[in-house]
DNA sequence: GTCTATACTTGGATAGAC
DNA sequence: GTCTATCCAAGTATAGAC
């Protein structure tokens, strides 16, 4: 496959970019043959010749994007001794303007489209269980140094992502085990806080 | 709408039910309107004459399932006043095998199907950066109580899926405030976690 | 390797009988 | 309110010329 040369200058990748660029625009759902050829100004026909398909494309410009990230992040990654940090390298990732595959890559992984009117409403849909949790939260620090640290709104919207991301994954995970064991260690973690902040109840 | 009486037993029902099954079974691409008839043995204009669209039922059958998760849980959530008790409810609402909703739910939110070869491979992508972190949680507890409490591979799983619900919920969310916040939150926490755990340093 | 043209399939949605 | 039949659009994929 690794020829001498190219015919023009590696038409694959061109592909791989517009695949990124139209799964950024319009979600998994919106990622067809002929978006993508348009979007990359090439024939639709190559993508089959080059990929086979658009299944193979898509999970082929995930692993070329995926792998460009991890060469960026790697060696600081493999250096981080504190929490602090860790979360540091997690923002950076997360709102990094200098990658432009972030959102493709998401898309890809969670599936679902760009804020249109849909996502608006899966959102609002969601929004009940954000004020229990937060009542819950609110609660459960009352009294403790924490309360006055961290604010109660942004600690529910971190555990309601961690609830879906546990949903996600566990869906793409075939056994499952790891989520049990994982809610295992939460639980014993949340109340070793507790018990350390919190002595009196 | 709401007449004196149904004809036979409330289609729309019916209609929702198939919906969430097909979803759960084949995630949200394989939710097509000729299947969820199938599935729910009725014919395929109901869908239509009903709710107008594949996406109004789909929606309509996530604020169902969700009404109904609330109304189970919101009691106890009122109450709960701490942080263990709080993973134990999420722990149940995740896992509980009397709740059919619960992987439709979440395919419908997250947009992706169930674990074919296609979600492993997903996983799979993922899986440098589950090793990653787990090395920097390791090295982040050394000397720590945690580091004997909680097992650093459940830890790290934990955070890849709440890093996969973030950028999820952020990508559902317009204005994406709320992930910022929420970030420094969380680097706040962490510091001063270890700050208390670990003064060493 | 790249193009044009097109075959084939599936899916959303509607018309109109009952 | 439910059924049959069907239209139409969009999508994947391939054949074959260049």
């Amino acid at each position: 496959m690794a020829g001498t040369n190219q015919p023009k200058r590696d038409t694959k990748d061109r592909i791989l970019d517009a695949a990124l660029a139209t799964v950024a625009a319009g979600g998994l759902m919106g990622a067809t043959a002929r978006r993508i050829a348009k979007q990359g100004d090439f024939n639709q026909a190559l993508i089959f010749y080059h990929f086979g398909s658009i299944e193979e494309l898509l999970l082929a410009s995930l692993e070329r994007a995926n792998r460009r990230r991890i060469a960026r992040f790697e060696d600081r990654l493999k250096n981080v001794d504190s929490l602090a940090e860790l979360v540091r390298i997690a923002s950076e990732l997360h709102g990094g303007p200098d990658d432009p595959d972030s959102p493709a890559l998401a898309a890809i992984v969670t599936g679902w489209s760009n804020a249109e009117e849909f996502g608006r409403r899966v959102l609002a849909t969601m929004q009940p269980w954000d004020e229990l949790v937060e009542g819950a939260i609110r609660r459960s620090l009352d009294g403790t140094p924490f309360a006055a640290l961290v604010p109660a709104k942004d600690l529910s919207w971190a555990i309601s992502a961690l609830y879906l991301g546990i949903e996600m994954l566990s869906r793409l995970d075939p056994g499952d085990q790891r989520s049990q064991r994982m809610f295992a260690s939460l639980g014993g973690l949340a109340m070793l806080a507790e018990s350390i902040l919190n002595p009196k109840k």
